[in-house]
DNA sequence: AGCACGCCGACT
DNA sequence: GTCGGCGTGCTC
């Protein structure tokens, strides 16, 4: 019998501890399974990790606890966990703890209770000895029992803990440390087993009634006249509100034994619905190409790596769906990966048609019970495939036949704002090595890696250069805004008298030009779709002073702030900062305050004035809030109660509307410009993501991008619609630099309130890499691009390593583990220092 | 990450 | 003495 058991705890440290196994727990201490352990003055939840034959620390303190019967963690999966603890420099904990549903790792909280001894009369003596203690004692009095975090909150004292500490030496109260059960429990509800009901009994208990008990007579001929196909259940509060019998009268006949009920667990996952099934899709050429070489790759059982390389409109979706079909026919299951953004009720509604029960959907809007529910139906196998965003690689699935990461090249894989900053993208590929599944990357525009990991042979790439019903592709054209705008300011000026004719002070160029707004004309009296992409919510992205420059600015954050038309204010959108403008400039005095920039809700505005009529729908973050709307607002176009949908890139991402003929792109020059080594490509895929919504049936597809800049590399690949020539000409460039796929590289943010202790940090760190021989060339460390975000100053550090000097970037994984050992002692409290492995981008 | 512990200064 | 506000070190 094993004696000891290596357990992860969800706390930030890089290390996991030893526990002995009391008597009585031996069976159930098993790899994979949660164990309550002692862990300084609390108890925690971790999960056993190993279970060593021997160890040399001493003092070991016993396993708690084990909380499941068997592991709910499979060691395909701890392994896949300890890679990304590895190769994403983050500590096993919280690696397992993004693996797990949210409320699986309770840990204790210090109840105490007041003791005999704490009288009115010694709460008034305490009061003139220690006032706060006091403070705390009265409200525990008066609770008799409270939890720490309770009196610290009422009596807002900064150290609970040691205050508590003298009310207990003093013997006024008790302590001690209660630990929660899990706080989602699997929800249970009673039913009736209408097949196992008895008739005759049914008929006696009936007979013997008096005919007044109206109600129960009711439910009793209610069951006698149900259905008794096998399984045939009803839960009991659908049966008390049917027939208007009380839970008292239900009880009475189950106590009798008239009837008969079962506990069963049930699901909280909530029913999207059911399309029905499109009968008799047939595949193209290319489609069944791509789809027998992803199910050989199955058959063989080896896995491997795939990239689909597939235009907008290729039919990526349906072959993803007759790959997952093939795999459940070889009874392993899969997993898909979609990104957040594009898991519609709609795409979910596509899934379940085909697979029913056997999906288990998995998003960001889903309760924590909701959440649970998904996860248990996927670990106890009744649904075999689970679809969700990045956090769904970690699926409790065993038999892993294929994972299908949609749309891989999307930012939204990669977790940016907490450990583990994982990319999903990439641990897919690593887990479906790991378990022999075969992996599919899909992507009308794959990102610059994966591509150059095709042309390398680390991937096998597949293409789908055809729409399918062969619609062509839309035409594509570019709108000179530069050009229009001397055209229409000339114009203006024509109209006045010549003498009048001085430069013109108030010109303002419309958002939508002459061009753009004529061909909307046109689908408004077509009755066509019109999509509209403008990148940027809100009305007004600058406010600025026309006389002195001055730009209302966040006070938390180094950037402007976002004019709002709705609530008409002033919102940051980083840290949610909300004020009214300014009346007059702060600095100045000024009076020529200006909205500047293009958002969603100008254009909004904009779109209004110029075609009264048109019925024009926004969707962006502030026009999806509400649940359900996002879902509306899709329905509403589709049935062609909407002419006009414009949005963020939301509206780029996923729909499938054959009535839209003409897209229209605002602007992606901000984008384009933006100072990231991935701006470019960002764009391409936006852009052509965009375009791709155009012309999926008879009609024809147009496309009008406006920019500032139409002679750049990137739009004028999208106008072709040629991928190969944009990926060959950003490899050129990330080449010179030196950007991935030609590096690897490693963000190390230093973030907190002062602005000196957080550069002396990131130069600490520097010196340490540097001394402790970082083969990588560093750049920086300096403010980053936002200079500060929530009150915190943040400095940059990029390591660039040629993979070249170290292909697996283990070395300077190790170098970066040694110097963040290394400083970590005399780091400043408020400094975070934050090592983000392939960030998704540099600001 | 919590939390304890120790040290300091302010308050009384 | 109490009460905050640090920095430092530990958690099997």
């Amino acid at each position: 019998m094993k004696r000891y058991a290596d357990v992860s705890l969800p706390v930030n440290l890089d290390r996991e501890f030893t526990y002995l196994i009391p008597p009585g727990l031996e069976s159930a201490a098993l790899v994979g399974t949660r164990a309550v352990v002692p862990f300084g003055r609390k108890y925690a939840t971790g999960l056993i990790t190993g279970l060593p034959a021997a160890t040399n620390v001493t003092g070991l303190k016993p396993i708690h606890d084990i909380i499941d019967p068997s592991p709910i963690v499979s060691d395909e999966l701890l392994r896949l966990c300890r890679w990304i603890a590895g190769y994403y420099l983050s500590p096993l904990g919280s690696v397992l703890k993004a693996a797990m549903p949210q409320g699986f790792s309770p840990s204790s909280r210090r109840v105490v209770r007041a003791l005999d001894a704490l009288t009115p009369d010694a709460l008034e003596e305490l009061k003139k000895r220690a006032p706060k203690q006091a403070e705390a004692a009265a409200y525990i009095l008066s609770k008799r029992e409270a939890s720490a975090a309770d009196v610290a909150r009422k009596t807002g004292a900064r150290q609970i803990h040691a205050l508590l500490n003298d009310l207990v030496h003093a013997g006024l109260i008790a302590s001690e440390e209660q630990i929660p059960r899990p706080s989602v429990k699997p929800k249970v509800v009673e039913m009736v087993r209408r097949d196992l009901l008895n008739p005759d009994l049914l008929r006696r208990a009936l007979d013997a009634l008096s005919p007044r008990k109206k109600k129960v007579r009711g439910l009793i001929e209610h069951l006698l006249a149900a259905d008794t196909a096998p399984g045939a259940s009803t839960a009991v509060a659908d049966l008390l509100r049917h027939t208007g019998a009380t839970l008292t009268q239900f009880r009475g006949l189950v106590g009798s034994g008239v009837i008969v009920t079962e506990r069963v667990e049930v699901s909280r996952e909530q029913d999207f619905g059911t399309e029905l099934q499109t009968l008799g899709i047939r595949l193209n050429d290319s489609q069944s190409a791509v789809l027998a070489a992803i199910r050989g790759a199955m058959e063989r059982g080896g896995g491997g790596t795939y990239l689909v390389h597939g235009v907008t409109g290729s039919g990526k979706t349906q072959v993803y769906i007759e790959a997952m079909r093939f795999c459940l026919s070889l009874g392993k299951s899969a997993i898909v990966l979609v990104p957040e953004i594009s898991l519609t009720p709609q795409m979910v509604r596509r899934f379940k048609s085909h697979f029913g029960a056997d999906v288990a959907v998995v998003h960001s809007r889903m309760s924590p019970g909701e959440r649970h529910d998904a996860w248990r139906r996927a670990y106890r196998g009744e649904a075999r495939i689970v679809i969700g965003p990045r956090s769904a690689v970690f699926a409790p699935l065993t038999h892993l036949g294929l994972i299908v990461v949609d749309e891989e090249h999307e930012a939204s894989y990669k977790q940016f704002d907490s450990s583990p900053r994982y990319n999903a993208r990439d641990v897919a590929v690593v887990r479906g090595g790991h378990a022999g599944a075969v992996v599919v990357l899909g992507s009308a525009t794959p990102s610059v890696e994966s591509y150059s990991n095709a042309e390398g042979g680390k991937y096998t790439l597949l293409r789908m250069p055809k729409r399918i019903d062969d619609v062509p592709m839309p035409s594509i054209a570019l709108v000179d805004m530069t050009a229009e705008r001397k055209r229409l300011y000339a114009a203006a000026k024509e109209a006045l008298p010549p003498d009048q004719r001085s430069p013109l002070k108030n010109f303002v160029q419309p958002s939508v030009s002459g061009i753009l707004r004529s061909k909307i004309q046109e689908r408004i009296e077509r009755k066509e779709g019109t999509i509209l992409l403008q990148n940027r919510r809100g009305f007004a992205p600058f406010v600025e002073c026309a006389e002195c420059g001055y730009a209302e600015m966040c006070d938390n954050c180094n950037v402007t702030l976002t004019y709002h038309l709705a609530k008409k204010h002033l919102r940051c959108h980083y840290c949610g900062l909300i004020r009214t403008p300014h009346i007059l400039c702060p600095t100045c005095g000024g009076t020529d305050i200006r909205l500047r920039g293009i958002g969603t809700q100008k254009v909004e505005e904009e779109l209004g004035t110029m075609f009264p009529g048109a019925r024009i729908q926004r969707m962006d973050m502030d026009s999806t809030t509400r649940k359900g709307a996002h879902d509306r607002i899709l329905r509403s176009f589709a049935r062609g109660e909407t002419d006009i949908l414009l949005g963020t890139q939301m509206v780029a991402k996923g729909l499938d509307f054959p009535r839209v003929s003409l897209v229209g792109v605002i602007s992606a020059d901000t984008q384009m410009l933006l100072p990231d080594f991935r701006a470019s490509e960002r764009t391409f895929q936006l852009l052509t993501q965009v375009a791709g919504r155009a012309g999926r049936s008879s009609i024809l597809g147009e496309v009008l991008i406006q920019t500032h800049q139409p002679g750049h590399y990137t739009l004028v690949h999208v106008l072709d619609h040629d991928f190969m020539a944009f990926y060959e000409e950003e490899l050129r460039a990330r080449r010179e630099l030196a950007y991935p796929p030609f590096s690897r590289l490693v963000l190390v943010e230093a973030r907190g309130p002062n602005e000196e202790h957080v550069r002396d940090e990131a130069e600490r760190f520097a010196r340490a890499l540097r001394e402790e021989g970082i083969r990588a060339t560093l750049l920086g460390p300096a403010p980053a691009v936002i200079s500060k975000i929530d009150k915190k100053y943040r400095w940059h550090l990029i390591l660039k390593c040629l993979k070249e000097e170290d292909p697996s970037g283990n070395a300077v994984r190790e170098v970066i583990h040694r110097a963040m050992d290394k400083t970590a002692p005399r780091r400043k409290a408020e400094v975070q220092l934050i090592v983000d492995v392939d960030p998704a981008g540099l600001m």
